[in-house]
DNA sequence: GCAATGACGCTCT
DNA sequence: CAGAGCGCCATTG
């Protein structure tokens, strides 16, 4: 069924999406959008994840880029910081201070 | 309703 | 592996 399901509400999808996401783990961007039913929507989960607002319960620190990279955010040097997060969380990063995918990514099937 | 933007992904070089 | 270009689609002005 369908339904006329309001524009917001697919945010509140892949809200749903990264909250599944455990600690330890991360999850790119294309993979979220997938899971939440928007394959090919990337971009829009990126938009949602902006439109967040902070304190929300969304961890979305943990929803990176494809390339295991953390988005250079409209605050600079967060990177910086939303890479000592994830480590402290037990996400492994390698000396190009990226995510180590084949580690870390998170499995949404298990 | 049209044009521009955007926390991306994939392919080629 | 790294960098640049093109494409995708929804939201905003």
């Amino acid at each position: 069924m369908v339904a006329t399901r309001e524009p917001s509400d697919n945010y509140s999808r892949i809200y749903e999406v990264v909250r599944r996401i455990p600690v330890g783990w991360v999850a790119t961007y294309g993979q979220v959008a997938a899971v939440a039913g928007l394959p090919g929507h990337a971009r829009q989960v990126g938009y949602a994840l902006h439109a967040l607002p902070d304190g929300s319960d969304v961890p979305w620190q943990r929803v990176i880029n494809a390339r295991g990279e953390i988005s250079p955010r409209a605050t600079p040097g967060w990177e910086g910081v939303q890479r000592q997060v994830l480590e402290g969380e037990g996400v492994t990063f390698d000396a190009r201070g990226r995510v180590d995918l084949v580690r870390c990514l998170w499995d949404p099937d298990g």
